[in-house]
Formats: C-alpha cells, sequence, structure tokens
DNA sequence: GCTAATATGTAGGAGTGCGAGGTATAGCTC
DNA sequence: GAGCTATACCTCGCACTCCTACATATTAGC
C-alpha cells in the first residue's frame, strides 16, 4: 500500500506561512486557498492540516486569535510572527536552491552536454 | 531539534532513478554524482543512500549485479528496469506538476495581480 | 602498521503526511 | 423542526522516509 503523498514532507509547512503572510486566515480557508491557487494540484487534507498548524503555532512561527468569520462563524485565525517570517525566507529559498538543484539532475540527459 | 532535512521525502528516489538512467552505477558514484551535479546542494548520507537502493531494489524498479570497478573494488552496479522507466517518468512528472503549483503559491504577493 | 578514501551495510530514533473518526454551527430545503 | 450540506475545528494511530551512528572490508599512500 504506497503512500499517495501529496506533498513531500516539509513543503506544508512553507506553503502554510506563506499563505499566513498575507494576512491573518484561518485554517479551512487556508487549505481551500492552496487548492484554488495551485489548481487543484494542492490538496490538503484535514488530518494534515490542523496538525501542521498546531506545529507551527507551538514553534512560535504562528499565533492565533478566535474570532468570527464573514459568516458568523467561530474561527481560529493565523498570522505570522517575526520568527515566522524570517522562517518563511529561510525555507523559501532553500525550495528554490533545491528546485533548481533537483532540475540540473533531471535535465541530465535531455541537455546533454552543459 | 529540527532536522536537517536535506531532501523532501520521496525525492531521493526520484533523483536515484535518474541517474541509474544514464547507465549502470553503483551507490557510491551515484552519491557523488548527484552532489556534483547539484553542485553540493544535494548530498546524500550512506545512511539514506543503501536504504533507498534495496528499497528499489526490492520494489523492481532497479536491478543489480556485482562487478568490479575501474579501481579494482568491488561495486554493486544498478540499472534501471522496465519498471523503473515508467516510474521515473511518472515522478519527474508529478514533480514537476508539484513545483509549478508550489511556485505559484511563493509567488503570491510578489506578483500581486497575475 | 597506520590513515584516508572507496564501497557496502544495519539499527534505532525522529519527524511528517494521511485516513478515519468525532464535534459543532449556519443556512437551505421540505 | 427534521434533515442535509458546507463550514470549521480537533485527535489517534499507522505508514513511510530520512538521518545519525555504527560496523565491515579493500585499496593506496606514508
Amino acid at each position: 500500500m504506497t503512500v499517495k503523498s501529496d506533498l513531500p514532507q516539509g513543503t506544508l509547512d512553507l506553503l502554510i506561512l506563506k499563505v499566513a503572510e498575507l494576512g491573518p486566515v484561518h485554517g479551512y480557508a487556508i487549505a481551500q486557498r492552496l487548492q484554488q491557487v495551485s489548481r487543484d494540484v494542492v490538496q490538503v487534507p484535514q488530518g494534515s492540516l490542523y496538525p501542521a498548524l498546531h506545529r507551527l503555532e507551538n514553534r512560535g512561527l504562528l499565533a492565533a486569535d478566535w474570532k468570527e468569520t464573514e459568516t458568523g462563524r467561530d474561527a481560529k485565525f493565523y498570522r505570522l510572527t517575526r520568527k515566522g517570517r524570517a522562517q518563511l525566507e529561510t525555507e523559501a529559498a532553500s525550495w528554490q536552491r533545491l528546485t533548481e538543484a533537483v532540475g540540473l539532475i533531471l535535465r541530465l540527459s535531455e541537455g546533454g552536454a552543459e
């Protein structure tokens, strides 16, 4: 039974921090946002989402306040802390460095001599 | 204690399959190759490398033969099976789809309206 | 004989994603 | 007001992978 593995380990944190950077959002909206922007490529199940949010909050990367949604429901709004912003920059840079490196490797035979 | 996390989960398999596609190589050479081509961004510790090779072999994606290196040492040369080639194509496509999606998300605020 | 590089391997812990389950409210239809 | 869907939160436990540390054997150089 192979794992579905929609997202590689560690990527979810990066994406959540990124969405939180744009302004306070609650978890459910984060998942919807990721799915919309990625055109359904990124789909975050709740069993992945909420544990991730709690971990990020425990690490001090996110801070949360209970507020009311426009529709009148209670929701936990997350915002990026100063520490979280630094972490986001670091992880985003790592991601870019890594994807470039993997890209180099995957194009090994296609490009031929480089 | 944060994990060093050089490579996201699942990426290592993709890279190994890719190197094996170029021709029969032994494990030690795969790790060196990845490090060289990626300009030291990708560094595969032996504790990650060999278990990954065994798993890929058990899944029938790689096949191995003991041969001698140019330097005279015994080494296990891995080559891509037909099944492994198909898997490589699938994973490479998934990787590209994913990186594009993540790229879209990471550029959310920079580009503003797009 | 000692060290370094080559080449392979295992064991155990740590961390994360996900399926499956549970709770509660708002709004809609009937 | 009964039932349904969507919203919004949560937890448990399994599965999987990565990595540190350790162990082994050979070749080359000093």
